[in-house]
DNA sequence: CGCTTTTTTTCGGCGCTCGGAAAAAATCGA
DNA sequence: TCGATTTTTTCCGAGCGCCGAAAAAAAGCG
């Protein structure tokens, strides 16, 4: 709170800042980022010379800006790739995901394995996620950096600090230290986040141009998941990671929820909740395990040809997608949305009754702010913003003096 | 976003920090500046010794610490009385109200008047509003320092650079740039702020050990309003002022509500929605103007007495409240809720339902972490609160070097 | 091949904070 | 009453980081 600013914490401070911004970048000269950041010449060649002299940052001269130009040219910083590798661990509803991504965010090594994440006991499940890290950490090439973190995404709530999994529909058991488990097992400092946050970084990481400093990632799937970027920052819990969107009350005493609740936005709009609707099955019917991705896209066909229960199904998953976004916006004012997930391949079904919606909303109001885009796959995206979060901690331990000892010097 | 640290913005910093530190306490040694900043005694005492000269703090020997100690007496720091004054104005349904407040927080002159806001034309209330704050500045006394801020709280929705009221509920028109129309005036910097954030600053001010990180105000009156602070930070919305939970949608399609659509929680548990629903009008009746305090206290006492339909209003109230909330802290989790206002008076009869409601969502599965207190009078609160955004604008102005002007040097 | 242009590094200076020593201002004890 | 003790505050030299200006470097142009 009434921290006071040490004159080392300068030099830091601003190391960070150029880290970030050639993270940002790819390839920037001296001189851009001069200009990006106000600093001075001489402070910018003194902090990169600091820098690549441990092994953070590369001259990479290698084709960026046309050097058809007269003075000097500009020599590229890029980032190391051999300074660090971070892994990437997603865990969704019977899918288990790794990667092995170098210091530059290139993705090295990735593997993948189908299993039942919901039935399988607790102790399976993380041998499982172990494992996988453990081959890819193993078997990694020769020029790969020491690695430096590892990022769990996972659907389900996190704690505040994450660390564990509080909460999650996809696994059997509640309140799992995954952050924990794979420290002990690697010595590898580990955090566990939200998959749909991780979703959120990534888009703004790939399309900055579109999700810059507002947005929402709303994840379509079997549950209903929100990543919600405000002020450029990411917006999360207090406790826990937060921004359960898809258990925001839509009906008081509504259709029966996954969580065990009544009337929350999933119960209407999860991938199990249109297929019981459009099944006739009453509201208060068991939420179905798992529903294929052909299966729903068969649904969607069928909606599609005739107005029957399906298509009246994913009308109420608009509504109450309509109605929650409402509500959203009534508190952090509308923002671009992307709908993130195989569930977004259905959007010209919803589209109508959640334009419906939201327009008898506080929303509605500056509805000129409001614009959806439909991404289908998430798993890229859920590695990518893992891997940009588990790259940004390292950035930001480089900078400490003392906990550079990972790198090379 | 890559702003880099300049050398002198290190001063500035920490004569922010200092600024503020003291601000907090009231009265503090150099010492305790030392342990609360970590900084050095040098640093301490040079800052301090530059802020003196400056007129911006003065010593205070009076009575603060036990003196009945060893050595050296500890020298208070308090802020100089006389480096400044703000002006808070608050516009409420029928009321305006203005003050003015020395630089050390104290309110030195009061004013208050009448007068139908939402009726009046809107050059009229501008104009009652130019001629109180006008009175304040010009009879106040002469050992006053120079206004430096005015700072107006509303009932409405702000831009997000607390510029104009955008809409408010007790105003005829929409858009009225105060903040311009004051600083026309009287060359004073002006900010334009809601209600109940000004109210939530002035609990964390006031009761730091209940309102400290996370927590939330609301102001039950004729309407339904929030002050939200999360991870101590003012919470509002990317391009109004936002947080707007009494227009969360509670049942789609639901109650009219004062702000022309349906089923909003104000439209359930606004005094006007109360009062409807114990009247047995029906649910799409045009909300009342105003409804005195005394109608409303005497609407609850029926509603102690018997279980007739003034008790079910308030039930309905409360099942509103408890669901947004519920919604709400699927978001941001939850966090201790002061209820202000005078509505909060009834608050035993919308308790029973609030807690329900609750324990029906998301929000109620942490409840431990949940507590209710009751601020009946939230007049002197907003006062408070816009006079301590005022000030700590003025402290933030003093930081910085060129913008000294307006003090004594 | 020398001149211009642009980028990058080098160098001297200034301001900020730090640590330690000295000064200041009180109480305690004889 | 006076010195010893204790605590707070100020003073002073040193180190570090940033800045501006100038020099050096690395091209293209004629």
């Amino acid at each position: 709170m009434t921290a006071g600013f040490r004159h080392d914490d300068l030099r830091r401070r601003n190391r960070a800042m150029l880290i970030a911004a050639v993270r940002r970048a790819g390839s920037v000269s001296r001189t851009d980022l001069v200009a990006a950041t106000g600093l001075s010449h001489s402070t910018i060649s003194a902090i990169s010379a600091d820098l690549i002299s441990e092994g953070v940052l590369a001259e990479t001269r290698a084709g960026d800006l046309p050097t058809a130009r007269r003075g000097r040219p500009q020599v590229g910083l890029g980032l190391d790739p051999q300074a660090a590798t971070v892994v990437t661990v997603a865990l969704t509803l019977n899918h288990l995901t790794a990667a092995l991504v170098d210091y530059a965010g290139e993705v090295k090594q990735e593997d993948h394995r189908r299993l039942p994440t919901k039935t399988m006991p607790t102790a399976e499940l993380v041998e499982a996620m172990v494992a996988m890290v453990g081959r890819l950490v193993e078997l990694r090439p020769a020029e790969a950096g020491p690695v430096a973190r590892i990022v769990v995404a996972v659907q389900g709530t996190t704690d505040a600090a994450a660390r564990r999994l509080l909460w999650s529909p996809i696994a059997s058991q509640a309140d799992i230290p995954f952050a924990s488990i794979l420290e002990d097992a690697f010595g590898v400092p580990t955090t566990v986040e939200n998959d749909c946050s991780m979703i959120a970084i990534a888009l703004r990481w790939k399309q900055p141009e579109r999700y810059r400093e507002d947005f929402i990632a709303i994840l379509l799937s079997h549950g209903i998941g929100m990543g919600l970027v405000l002020k450029g920052e990411l917006f999360g819990g207090t406790q826990s990671s937060g921004c359960e969107f898809g258990h925001m009350v839509h009906r008081p005493d509504g259709a029966l929820c996954r969580c065990g609740r009544r009337g929350c936005v999933e119960a209407y709009a999860g991938s199990y909740a249109i297929w019981r609707s459009a099944g006739l099955l009453p509201d208060d019917a068991e939420p179905a395990a798992d529903i294929g991705d052909d299966e729903m896209a068969a649904l969607a066909a069928r909606a599609r040809t005739a107005d029957g229960p399906e298509r009246a199904a994913f009308r109420r998953a608009g509504e109450a997608l309509g109605f929650g976004l409402g509500s959203l916006f009534a508190l952090v004012d509308p923002a671009p949305v992307a709908l993130v997930g195989r569930g977004a391949l259905a959007f010209d079904l919803i589209e109508p009754a959640l334009a419906a919606a939201i327009a008898r909303t506080a929303g509605g109001e500056h509805s000129g702010a409001l614009s959806f885009a439909v991404e289908p796959d998430e798993m890229p995206l859920i590695r990518d913003g893992a891997a940009m979060r588990a790259l940004t901690y390292v950035d930001d331990e480089v900078l400490a003096p003392g906990a550079a000892s990972g790198l090379p010097s």
